[in-house]
Parts: structure tokens; sequence; C-alpha cells
DNA sequence: TGCAGGCTGAAACGTATGTTTCAAACAAGT
DNA sequence: ACTTGTTTGAAACATACGTTTCAGCCTGCA
């Protein structure tokens, strides 16, 4: 049987409509209304509306740390030359740039989604984010961390967080902010613009000097991670 | 007539959830539970949850917005020496920890109510933050301007919602981020000193070289607000 | 052609929400 | 003490939600 067309159509009006308006304010009913399909197809096919929320997530995120961890191998089998923090910066840039595919899918849409992640309590999320994703996250934290050897591990694990906010922060209110902008300043700010703008300013918070002054916290170092945690559920 | 406590309980309990669980998810009976009062008391006393949700924002805002312009009365008295960049971001800071006499009402609940009212689809809060305290804001941002003549003031404007962008979010999943925090690293952040790391890097985010090269951005200024009549004239 | 199974369409179900109602309780002024 | 206006309590209301059901459709295969 040839592959439901359906999921597909669930799965982009989802993804929007979640990035627009958030989960919990994203009802079953306007999903399949925009996909044009019937409202017990989500139902059918996902079992239910977090498995919805989950699977949103694994379509753009699975590629994107596929090949986020592809890159890293390839960085890493070199080792006489580690990664420069630009580099290490640069190389989410291109994974996130590189995953849009589709239609009408662009950054924002990926920025505002992983900000939701966070902020929204969708408790179930965080856990199952962490548990397909949370390995790559962690290498990739390792390596920033011997890109900038002079900055706490735990100092950078918050910087490392500053910057995801200002990035998921202003791509959540990207409309109004761009309205705001154009209200208060008369041009249009694109938002690969926004995006050019973001990143000396994020370069810089990153480089600057520690402010850390409690020694227990400047010496913190990371815990490897037990390897026998249970396989992760598959969709 | 004796004022109603039943006012004051409902804000508190409505303040707290709001900020932990973001507005759609936290439904009146909850609140008025949490608040040991009726649920009918929110309708009889604001009106609506819309109307709730604005006098939450009002309480905090208010006084916060008030003394912030008070201080920027003061600032401005003394024409000779325009203030500083740093002492504009303490100024805020200062402000916001200022407003915090109630118990349990730290500066996480302030932050994360903030960055809740941008990024939740929230029309009516966006419109009636921006037409009470809208005012406040933009004056600030002529001041920040003032101090950092070099930076393009679009580009001030959007590095203004950068850091706003990653306070709020990084108070948003606070919970969440400490506790990974603590699991990787084994040592407990707490909020005054994940406040600390920000500042840095923040303000070495502000200094930083401007990113702009489209020359209609760099040069555009901020247009003046007509006072309540239409048709704006073109500066 | 017949049929079995994946998929859809329309309707219904149970539950939770915001809001309204109205009688009772209360406080204050005369 | 009586009255008046304000506030509360308990219940009901209308609506929207996620989920389930089931009859019918379509497709692939014998």
């Amino acid at each position: 049987m040839a592959q439901s067309e359906t999921v597909e159509r669930i799965l982009d009006a989802a993804e929007q409509l979640f990035a627009e308006k958030g989960f919990a304010e994203t009802s079953l009913r306007l999903i399949t209304s925009k996909a044009g399909v019937n409202l017990a197809a989500v139902n059918y096919h996902f079992g239910s509306k977090k498995a919805l929320i989950q699977a949103v997530f694994s379509r753009f995120l699975g590629p994107f740390c596929s090949s986020l961890e592809r890159e890293l191998d390839k960085r890493q089998a070199k080792p006489e030359a580690n990664p420069s923090l630009e580099e290490l910066l640069e190389l989410l840039v291109e994974q996130a740039l590189a995953v849009k595919p589709r239609s009408g899918n662009d950054l924002s849409i990926f920025m505002r989604l992983l900000g939701l992640a966070f902020s929204q309590s969708q408790g179930h999320l965080r856990k199952y984010l962490d548990e397909v994703y949370g390995k790559v996250f962690r290498r990739y934290m390792i390596l920033v961390h011997e890109a900038a050897p002079r900055i706490p591990p735990l100092e950078l694990f918050w910087r490392v967080h500053f910057m995801l906010g200002a990035a998921a922060f202003s791509m959540s209110g990207i409309k109004a902010l761009r309205a705001m902008a154009e209200n208060d300043f008369g041009v249009n700010t694109s938002i690969e613009q926004v995006m050019r703008l973001m990143v000396p300013f994020l370069a810089a918070g990153m480089r600057s000097e520690s402010g850390l002054a409690d020694q227990a916290l400047a010496s913190a170092q990371l815990i490897p991670r037990a390897k026998s945690t249970a396989a992760p559920a598959k969709v």
C-alpha cells in the first residue's frame, strides 16, 4: 500500500500551527481542517495529540541531528585541529539551514518550535527529546568546551542556553518584532537579516570574560553519562 | 467598605500559575482553588480571564514602569552627562529587583511572564502592553541609542530583544535548565547566579561590532510617534 | 470477481473549560 | 434593627476539546 499522504499533510499543518500558536492553543480540529483531512485521522495515524507533537519534532530534529552528528564525525576524524568556536557555531547554523526542504518551513519555524519545547510545560516532550537527541547535544557541548577552554564548563552550558534563548525568543516573536521594527523605523527586516544581526551579538557573548566568582561552580566538570539507559521508544 | 482580600489572592495565585504553566494551560478552577476562593470570583472581580491576565501584568509592570520613568526623569534632569550603556542596563535590573515585595515573587517570575507576553499568542495582551507601557520603552530605547551612537538604531532595537530573549528564555526554562545543569555537572546554580552569569554575556553582545551590511538598514532612524492624530509626518 | 485490510468520513462520547445565574451571607449607613 | 449594596457559594450552562466508534470507501491481491 502506498504511504498515505494524509500523514504528511497533518505534520505540515501541525508544524506551522504549533509554531504559530503553541501546543495547547492549537486544537486537532484546527490542524485537520487546515490540512484538509478528517479529524479522526490524527488519532488513527499518530495515536494521540502528544504523539503528534513528538512526531513533528522528530521530523525536523531527526535529520538535523543525524547530519550534525555526521559533521561532528568528520571534524573529529582529523584530531590535529579541533574546530574553533566560530566553526562550531556556523556548523549549527549550516545544519539548521540545510534542513528546510519543505515549503514555508523556514528557520523561524525551526527555532520557534525549539523554543516552545523548553518554555511550554510539555513534560513528555522534554523527556522524549532528551532521550532521543540528548546524546548529540552533549557531544557538541564537549567540543564547545575544548574550543573555549578558558571558560568554565558550567558557564558554557548556561551561555549556550542564553544563545538558544536569544535565538528562540527572537524567532518566537519574530512577527510581532518585525512589525514593531517596521512601525518604529520604517524599514522591513528580513528573517535572514535578523539572523545575521544575531551572530556577532552571540559570538561576542560567548567570548566574553567569565562572570563566575564562585570557585565551586567555576571548577565543576561534566559528569559522563552511564551507558546503560533503556533504548528510546520508536515513534 | 474594606477592600476585598479575594482580589489579591487571585492575582497571587494566577501570577504564579501563569508563570509556571502559561496562560492557556492554567484554568480558572486551578487558580481559584489554589487561591482558596470561589470560581465565580474571577469573573466577578475581573470580568474575564483575559482581563485577569492583563491585571496580573499591570500589577508588576505598573510599578516597574513608573519607577523606571522616575529614574529616567532624574537622569535626564542633568543633561550634561548622559547615562552610559552599563548604567542603563543596571537601571533595568535595579527596577526589576525593586518590584518584588511579595513573597515568592522572585525575578524568575517577572522575566518568565515578560517572555510569555511575547511568545504566547495573546494578541490582546500585546496590544494592551504596547498601549499602556510602550511609551516608556521607546523613551528608554532613545537613551540606549545615545549611549551607543556607533550602533545603528535598528540593530540596537534587535539587540535589546536578543537580550530580552536570552533573559526570558533562561528564566522560562529555569527549572528544567537547572535540573539539567545539576544532572550534568553535579552542582546547583541559583537563580541569582544565573543572572550574574548573564550580565557579562549580554553586555558583550550589546557592545559588539555592528553586523549590519545593508546601508538602508544601517541608516534607519527612529520615527517619532504622532501624538494622537492620524497622518504622521515623514521625517 | 470477490474479498480482506488499510484508510476515511461523519457522528457521537466523555470531559474540561470559561461564563452565568441566583440565592444566601455579609458589611455599613441610617 | 432595618435596609441597601456588595461579595460569596454552589450549581448550572454552553461550548470546545481529545478521543472513540463504526459504517463505508478504496486499493491490492487471489
